[in-house]
DNA sequence: GTGTGGATTATCT
DNA sequence: GATAATCCACACC
């Protein structure tokens, strides 16, 4: 299985989310493999974006992983008990990512599982951003991990090299973006079980493409 | 099946 | 001191 190198992440936010669907995002804890199939991005564009961590240039500790060169874990924490992954895009010093919103177990599936005893049926353990963090074992440690390099965390090409339907909609939970809010920045795969519940906050606007 | 509200804390102003 | 790139439990159809 061919490994996603530093040239993948290095273009925009937005076309690095279209075509991470459908890669195989790799985990390794303790010499074991956990894996899913990734079915859900957003882009996060990055300055001008008001939705991003990085809107206006804001550069802190905690977002500096987006500043880092493509291809950086970008691991944060959010509603007080929730984590989050993303992956830095486009170049080093522009801060752009993408969050990684579903993934639909491959590899590890009883591994994941003890990681979310609530976890009722497979396809709960990675449909939503917070719950494969949780499933994966991913915290703020990771945060700043170059998954080019890592042995713990890195991407593969995945068995579908170009997704079947990629469908588009506003982004979840950035309401208070403005015209940001309403941007079709969320890609996932039509149809896919595993897309999280999660919902745009402005309806109505959801777009089909091809694949 | 669908909708609503509460949990809980890092981070920045 | 306010806010958040969310999830889950529990009501109520």
């Amino acid at each position: 299985m061919t490994r996603l190198d530093p040239a993948f992440f290095a273009r925009d936010a937005e076309t690095l989310a279209h075509d991470l669907l459908g890669r195989t995002l790799v985990r390794v804890l303790d010499g074991q493999r956990m894996s899913g199939r990734i079915v859900e991005t957003e882009a996060y564009l990055g300055p001008d974006d008001l939705a991003a961590h990085t809107a206006g240039w804001l550069r802190t500790p905690r977002v500096e992983p987006m500043y880092a060169k493509p291809g950086t874990a970008y691991i944060y924490m959010t509603y007080g008990m929730h984590h989050c992954l993303n992956f830095s895009a486009d170049r080093e010093g522009f801060p752009s990512a993408v969050l990684i919103r579903a993934i639909a177990p491959v590899d590890g599936v009883e591994i994941m599982r003890s990681h979310r005893p609530n976890a009722k049926r497979p396809i709960d353990l990675g449909n939503g951003p917070a719950k494969l963090c949780e499933a994966l074992v991913l915290d703020r440690a990771q945060s700043g991990v170059d998954a080019c390099r890592s042995s713990e965390l890195f991407l593969e090409a995945g068995d579908e090299a170009c997704p079947r339907k990629i469908a588009s909609s506003a982004r979840v939970g950035v309401a208070y973006a403005g015209v940001w809010a309403t941007k079709p920045l969320r890609f996932f795969l039509d149809g896919e079980a595993h897309v999280s519940k999660g919902r745009p906050t402005t309806s109505g606007d959801v777009r089909k493409r091809l694949g």
